[in-house]
Formats: structure tokens, C-alpha cells, sequence
DNA sequence: CTTTTGACCTGACAGC
DNA sequence: TGCTGTCAGGTCAAAA
């Protein structure tokens, strides 16, 4: 689902909504997400006021003082304010009550999503440590790739997915960026120059930075915080684009399988 | 250590 | 109209 930009835009359009709001209630309909929803989530919660939303990598950071609640969205998970909360529909798991009467509600139908309360300093939580940079964090260069090329052997595509590279790409980004790139995906990570990973990590910045702009994409269940679609997939060079032609040189789009998942590429402007 | 595979879960769609 | 198989934006844990 969400990758860095849909998660971003959703950050954008919950903050202004939630921020300085003291949480009235917490209610979970169903707690069995990745993991289940804390059984005393509802008794950390309630009373505490929302100071600030953040995100590291694909999760969500609901400031509270010193603690924190991460929210992920999994791969179909989105989250909505709501002015006045409508009924609730199927896969709406939990709501956040706030003080003015708005409802935060998260909505996940394959339940890969996640909300967990941490106390203290997230960054050392198990899920959050070993995280690679930010795509926008200066410390996301190509030198940084290049050390981690050192004698691997895997596709360069595996690689972007991988958040020891970079966090926040998934598998329409991965595929995108590569293009920009002119990088193919199979491409073997030990393989790959200094240079040509410096116009990675331009393509893979562009592309999130594009996305965020259109709102992120959605494929079928990602909305925005007021239930916006996003715009970006009317934008994929390569994504979903089998057998289309390129936008760059008219050759079809190919499709090919990595890790299990579909990479798409266009075979005469990726090297 | 690296790399691959399976698992979690629901829904949409293609093909028989 | 069912039924079966495949696929979908993530990522952790275990196997090789």
C-alpha cells in the first residue's frame, strides 16, 4: 500500500486536525492487526494530548510528551478525520475520540497494519532501530550505497526495497525511480558505479518528491485523511504499464518477477 | 553474514 | 453461477 508518499500525505492532512486535540475515548473494534492493538492502549492514551505527528520510514509517529503511538498501514491500511464520525463500515478497526468531537478512524481490510504504544525514545524501539536514512536526509548518498554494494549480489531493485538502503521506497517507487535511473532492476548491486548510484538517489528523491506533490497513488484502497485519492499513478513511467509503450521511447513496458513481487521496466532506456 | 522463502489477511479478478 | 487460482501498495522471521 502506503508507501513514503502516502504515508507522508497522510500525515499532512491528520496533523492539522489532531494536533493540540486531547484524546476523549479510544475505541478498537477489532484489535488483530500484525500485531494486536495493546489491551491497555485505551488507559495509556485517553487524557493525553497530541503534540506533534511525525514519520520515520512508513510509520507514523502520534506524539504524546515523551511517548509515542506508532501507527503503520500495512499494505491497505488508511487512516481518516472525520468532523463527525459516520458509521462504521466494514474494517474500521479503531477510533480516536479527540476533544472537539472529530474522530480519527483507521481502516485496514487485510489487517497487515500495526498500532503500538511506545514509551520513551521511539528511535530505539526494535521496529524503528535498524532503519536506514531518510530518502530527503543528506546521509542518503551515493557513498552510502556504494559501502553497502561492497561484494553483494543482489538486484538493485531488492536492494531499494531493502530499508538498510533507504526507507520509505516500496514496489511502485522502486520501479519508478530505477527508470528515472536508467538502472534495470535485475542490474547485481556490486555492479552498480558511484556515479550511476548518484543519479539513483536523484531519481528515487524526485519521484517520492513528485508523488507527495500529487497526493500519492492509489491502486484501489489508498485515500487521504478526507478520503482523497491519490493522483501520482496517472504519472507511473513504468508501473502497472505492461506491454504500453514507453513514455521516453515508445518500447512496451516489460514485467518481470523479483522477490516475489512485479518490477516493470522499460528494456531500452534501463541498463 | 547474505539471500530466499513463507507467513500474515482480505478482496478483486480471470478462467473454467 | 460457482469454484479455483493468482495477484495486490509491507515486512518480519525462518530457512537455505
Amino acid at each position: 500500500m502506503p508507501e513514503l508518499p502516502e504515508v507522508e500525505t497522510t500525515r499532512r492532512g491528520v496533523a492539522p486536525r489532531v494536533v493540540g486535540r486531547r484524546v476523549k475515548r479510544l475505541q478498537v473494534y477489532d484489535a488483530r492487526l500484525r500485531w494486536p492493538v495493546p489491551a491497555d492502549l485505551a488507559k495509556r492514551i485517553e487524557g493525553r494530548v497530541i503534540d506533534r505527528v511525525d514519520r520515520r520510514s512508513k510509520y507514523l509517529l502520534f506524539r504524546f510528551g515523551d511517548d509515542t503511538l506508532l501507527v503503520h498501514l500495512g499494505m491497505t491500511g488508511s487512516l481518516r478525520v472525520h468532523r463527525k464520525a459516520p458509521p462504521r463500515v466494514l474494517h474500521d478497526h479503531v477510533d480516536l475520540m479527540l476533544d472537539d468531537g472529530t474522530t480519527l478512524r483507521y481502516h485496514d481490510p487485510r489487517r497487515f497494519g500495526a498500532m503500538l504504544w511506545v514509551e520513551g525514545p521511539a528511535d530505539s524501539h526494535p521496529l524503528l532501530r535498524a532503519l536506514g536514512p531518510e530518502p530527503f536526509d543528506a546521509s542518503f548518498n551515493a557513498e552510502h550505497c556504494w559501502n553497502l554494494a561492497r561484494g553483494r549480489n543482489v538486484a538493485v531493485k531488492l536492494a531499494l526495497m531493502d530499508n538498510r538502503m533507504v526507507v520509505g521506497v516500496g514496489n511502485i517507487y522502486a520501479s519508478e525511480a530505477l527508470f528515472r535511473a536508467g538502472i534495470r532492476p535485475t542490474a547485481r548491486l556490486k555492479t552498480i558505479s558511484r556515479a550511476r548510484f548518484g543519479r539513483l538517489v536523484e531519481a528515487v528523491r524526485a519521484v517520492l518528491e513528485e508523488a507527495i506533490a500529487s497526493g500519492g497513488s492509489t491502486l484501489r484502497d489508498y485515500v487521504g485523511s478526507q478520503g482523497e485519492r491519490g493522483q501520482f499513478q496517472f504519472r507511473h513511467d513504468v508501473y502497472a504499464r505492461k506491454g504500453d509503450p514507453c513514455r521516453v521511447c515508445g518500447t512496451p513496458i516489460r514485467m518481470i518477477r523479483q522477490g516475489q513481487r512485479a518490477s516493470f521496466y522499460c528494456p531500452r532506456c534501463q541498463r
